[in-house]
DNA sequence: TCAGCCGTCACGCTTGAACTCA
DNA sequence: TGAGTTCAAGCGTGACGGCTGA
């Protein structure tokens, strides 16, 4: 169990911009994919290669090539893609936790009168009851054989709620209020603080953030990664460069463990992408603390740099 | 025809809320 | 009431198969 930061900390990108891993470093607190990329099973990859991975997917790069050059599988590359196009969030959903529990008080009363009514009732009769007669809806009907758990154990002992029943904490839009990254709520394309794509339709991101729907990006016909990133390096570090106005202050109100040794205190960022990566690492090695949210505000920030401005405003 | 790309899915894993029990 | 267990989320990887262009 150790935190993204942790591990990303071996995580290093070499004259290319590749990210590689120092092994001996790594192996004991991750894995090394095919790719020879580092992943930690189970857990996301940290925000600054996800971001790095839609960012690079603007820039027109292809899917395959983008996997190559940050060494994540493309499964995961087009997971991540898939996922930005469709929600307008980069960032991983809610690891964790139960399924909103249907069996609440009020359907178990609701049963408990059905059966009460009707001895001989089935228990999908109960479930087609239960949504004939809005008592729950298709998202939140409990199943057959939840319902027939719920005869058999609950309905002869069932105590009376109080009349607060109905308002159940645990009914459905209830459960993840907040997104369960603190850092990241506030840089989520949430609308009324819900995470979209979670328990509902996905909602349009909002302005701020770069728009997945819609025409397609507009992806660029495609280029080499290297082509693509010397192209864009000149833009690449003035977007860096706001990236880090956008976080800089996170980062240096915060104590840096690497004392501020490969960063400026002010953010300052070279032209050189592979230290601009350096950057999403250090973004990111700070990503699971309160500075987080300023991942990607930057991203944003640093896509108006890129002259992307205009087509993600347009979407 | 074949190589490369891409979407999808099974797998093993972590995580955290709900549940169970002493 | 607190600790342990269960369950169902999401995660990335790797493999598979369909599609496409040379």
């Amino acid at each position: 169990m150790f935190p993204d930061s942790l591990c990303q900390q071996y995580a290093q990108v070499n004259q290319l911009g590749e990210v590689f891993v120092n092994d001996s470093q790594c192996q004991q607190y991750g894995e090394v994919n095919q790719l020879g990329g580092v992943f930690v099973n189970g857990r996301p990859l940290p925000n600054a290669v996800r971001m790095r991975i839609v960012e690079l997917a603007q820039l027109g790069i292809r899917p395959c090539d983008i996997s190559r050059q940050l060494r994540v599988s493309h499964g995961c590359v087009s997971k991540i893609l898939a996922r930005y196009h469709e929600t307008g969030s980069i960032l991983p959903g809610a690891i964790g936790g139960s399924k909103p529990r249907v069996t609440t008080p009020k359907v178990v009363a609701y049963i408990k009168d059905l059966k009460q009514k009707d001895p001989g009732i089935f228990a999908w009769e109960i479930r087609d009851r239960l949504l004939s007669d809005g008592v729950c809806d298709k998202f939140n009907v409990p199943s057959v054989s939840s319902i027939s758990r719920i005869l058999r154990n609950k309905i002869g002992s069932l105590v009376h709620h109080p009349s607060g029943a109905a308002h159940h904490p645990h009914l459905y839009n209830s459960i993840y209020p907040t997104y369960p990254y603190p850092s990241a709520a506030g840089s989520m394309p949430h609308q009324n603080g819900k995470l979209t794509g979670m328990g509902g339709p996905p909602s349009p991101p909002g302005p701020h953030m770069m728009s997945p729907r819609g025409p397609p990006p507009c992806w660029p016909s495609s280029h080499s990664v290297t082509d693509i990133l010397a192209n864009a390096a000149a833009a690449h570090h003035h977007a860096a460069a706001a990236a880090a106005a956008a976080a800089g202050l996170r980062a240096t109100s915060t104590t840096c463990p690497s004392g501020g040794q490969h960063h400026s205190p002010g953010g300052q960022m070279t032209g050189d992408p592979t230290q601009n990566y350096n950057y999403y690492m250090y973004l990111q090695s700070y990503g699971s603390g309160p500075g987080a949210v300023h991942n990607t505000a930057a991203l944003a920030v640093m896509n108006g740099h890129h002259g992307l401005a205009g087509q993600t405003t347009a979407l």
